[in-house]
DNA sequence: GATATATTCAATCAATCTCTTGAATAATAT
DNA sequence: ATATTATTCAAGAGATTGATTGAATATATC
């Protein structure tokens, strides 16, 4: 029993529970999951997560609690952005422990996602090469702003909402690989689902754009 | 606002955050620590934690649902494991972005395991190396039945508590690697202030007993 | 200065989580 | 069978968390 004071050890692993606490929200993963795009003002995230701007301000200041992310203002707005690329690498195992053990994520994947093995996911090595080779054109399926706030070199970009009306823009015989911003962002799936459907030749980047700048690979903006 | 329906990202989202909360707590973070060195009953783990069985038992249950440990009936015992290796990567991400940053992680540490630095941990590289060269003695200062249940090659297991006692076991100008369960456990920096004292040359292993494993080096049992 | 905009703060209610208690299961031992 | 031991289940009180609302703060614009 000794002294019933707190040891440093409980402390610690105090701590260690508030940082998955924090990360233990569906909305602040998908914040996350932006804000691993680039910075964003607290009214661009509200807009895009379909938040109230009060509620999306009280996430994004829980996670600054937890020192996930961090905030600069300029004028009148506040842009927050991940306070390091180790917050990758945490939301990446929590993924894998998911996918690997938590039987509901595996259906979820196969329900919704059907043939998304048959999707045949490009790795980035392979995409490199084939750029290298150019012989495939990288469609990038975000926002306009997103893609304008960084995207892969040479990257077309077409939002989802506007593939169909834009599939001219793409070269008839030519292979398409699509991305958007990370290993479960939707629009990607179902922008190859729509290429194919049109008898293009189109597969989907494994991962999205964090994943490839974290990797030290080149990004453009504008 | 198209139909109200929750999209399969949504869903997937969910079941990341199930996961995150699941280890979002003190209590179970020990469990899990625990369950690194390898399976243990619900009673010997209430014991050593200072829960009461009911409360040890939920947690467990929290853990199983969210698919982080697994369980084996053995006659009236039922026996938790760790229900694969990247849950210790997992763990291991976590602290890693709790000590990069929170501030409060950093100023326990400095206070409470004061000298750390001083300590000049060990790594796995290094030990392996003065193991072969016969230069040390590798000292286990977890309780005997964690001891028995699996330990480093070659190890001499005094718990802490014994420690005083039993100082003549060690061979004077032999220096004493320590070791516990894992990076923060106590064990083993205080192992190395009471044989400083001593002015035995101690230093501590970077990392505990799971780590080693999950290396793939090999663990001695009995 | 007055007004508008972006964000945070504060208060509230509902929902969830935690711990305790005592009863219920499931296996072993007598 | 009965008793014993290990664990889980169920119910309740108390604390924490989450979303909403309206007010407050900080900056920019007029």
């Amino acid at each position: 029993m000794a002294t019933m004071s707190i040891t440093p050890k409980q402390a610690l692993f105090a701590e260690f529970a508030s940082v998955a606490r924090a990360i233990g929200h569906p909305h602040r993963l998908e914040i996350l999951e932006h804000l691993a795009q680039g910075e964003r003002g607290v009214d661009a995230l509200s807009a895009r997560l379909g938040l109230s701007i009060a509620n999306a301000s009280q996430h994004l200041q829980q996670l600054r609690r937890a020192g996930l992310v961090a905030s600069r203002r300029d004028g009148k707005f506040i842009f927050y952005r991940l306070s390091g690329d180790m917050i990758l690498a945490l939301l990446s195992s929590l993924r894998q422990v998911a996918e690997r053990n938590v039987a509901e994520v595996d259906r979820i994947v196969r329900g919704y996602f059907a043939g998304r093995d048959n999707m045949e996911p490009v790795s980035r090595a392979e995409l490199l090469e084939r750029l290298r080779a150019g012989l495939v054109t990288v469609l990038d399926v975000r926002p306009a702003d997103e893609f304008a706030s960084g995207h892969l070199p040479g990257a077309l970009n077409i939002p989802l909402g506007d593939l169909e009306a834009r599939l001219s823009e793409l070269q008839a015989g030519r292979e398409v690989i699509a991305y958007c911003r990370g290993a479960y962002c939707v629009l990607s799936f179902e922008a190859v689902a729509k290429l194919r459907a049109r008898g293009l030749k189109a597969r989907r980047l494994e991962e999205g754009l964090p994943e490839w700048r974290a990797a030290g690979l080149p990004t453009e903006h504008g």
